[in-house]
DNA sequence: ACTTCTATATATAAAAT
DNA sequence: TATTTTATATATAGAAG
């Protein structure tokens, strides 16, 4: 877990597999030391080492065995009730796995098309952009363009709210945030007709998408990877 | 372990102690399952809970009672040889941290001493110092002189190597690390002048040492707090 | 109480010794 | 191989929701 990331696999390296042992053997036995300490709990661990004919044990071995008889004792109802076994652990372990998965992809994502609309904005040309990577591209766009909206609704809002002594310097405000998010708008625009040119040249896609489904004329929603049920191009084609 | 150092000792409070049990017991369990993935070991950990009648087991009772089991049927010298009990654990643990506290009073003593030599260069009077802070600030500040003369020799040697070209920089430059260590060492006489005349000012200092045995004219060695057998003084009075 | 978040503390893999 | 050091990964305490 440190200076890189290791899988977790059997170990082949002899060498290392036996200080790896060592080490989280010892980690581990700390880890129970605290929590017994910590919340005061009886409880134990049983490790039956390699190359060892008995397991090390902490405590100590009477505890732990007192410790698992009480168990045994039990109704095995009971026991299975609370016995926490590998397979519930593995599969708990894997869900919240996959969750993060989910969540750094569309991270990535989010990533990889931002860069993308800086390349954009600096001249870089799309012509060799994916369809995907258009869609994405267009989203954040068009989300942009509701905050930049939102942001210049508030501004006036503010400017209408103050002082009539101040009546210049509001209407030269509310030119400003005008001219703005006209900019803006046309920016966006310039990028949508040049996604449309690029759909157009990429044959390939008029071969997968249907004419009466094309995604353009729909209307529909569509899923976009990074954001879960968020509305495509919506409010940009009144 | 985390926003917060917590003491190791049992968390009165109900609610917090709670959660640390919830998500230690899952940190260990993880931790339990990665060593026998990693290292290819039967290991197990029992915990027998707060306000459950019976424990939680990983990977499962039966495993877990197996390996006892096999622990059991050998002869009891055997298991005392590895058994790791409670008593062997917290002297190593506590060894541990007996040494690490020793090294952090020592880094400790460092910065109290570098910080007072730093007052004294920015001219603040060392009247009012005691004199277990006067050694260790002479012990500093000759440990500092060597590093200077070392570096100068360093400095003069590389210069000496350098071609007949460059005569005139040459010389240049051993005027002025020349100045340097002159410097350096008037501040050190200063420093030192100035610590004498401090300690004939405390005359408690003369009541708790007998004449024959001043520390300024025996020449002996002194352990100084941060640096095991460090020669106190050593060539500063040729 | 139950998550999620985030700053810190701790564990530990690999390198240095 | 053992120990120490260092850079990272992981665990977790306390806050926020």
């Amino acid at each position: 877990m440190a200076r890189k990331k290791v899988k977790l696999a059997w170990i082949t390296n002899d060498s290392s597999r036996r200080a790896t042992y060592k080490k989280r053997k010892k980690g581990l036995m700390k880890k129970v030391s605290e929590l017994s300490t910590l919340c005061g709990v009886n409880a134990c661990a049983v490790i039956y080492g390699p190359n060892e004919r008995q397991p090390e044990v902490w405590p100590s071995f009477c505890d732990a065995q007192h410790i698992l008889m009480q168990f045994k004792t039990l109704p095995e109802m009971e026991q299975s009730k609370k016995m926490m076994n590998q397979e519930a652990f593995l599969r708990q372990r894997m869900q919240k796995l996959k969750e993060q998965l989910t969540k750094h992809q569309k991270e990535n994502r989010h990533w990889e098309v931002t860069m993308l609309m800086s390349q954009c904005l600096l001249g870089k040309g799309l012509e060799e952009v994916s369809i995907n990577d258009l869609s994405d591209l267009v989203w954040l766009i068009d989300s942009n363009m509701k905050m930049i909206h939102e942001r210049t609704e508030t501004i006036k809002a503010e400017a209408l709210a103050a002082s009539k002594q101040q009546a210049k310097e509001e209407s030269m405000m509310k030119m400003k945030v005008g001219e703005e998010e006209r900019r803006a708008t046309t920016a966006l625009e310039e990028v949508v007709a040049m996604e449309m040119e690029s759909l157009q040249r990429q044959q390939w896609f008029m071969d997968v998408m249907s004419p009466n489904d094309h995604i353009l004329c729909t209307g529909e929603e569509m899923t976009l990877p990074f954001v879960d049920g968020s509305p495509w191009l919506d409010g940009c084609y009144p």
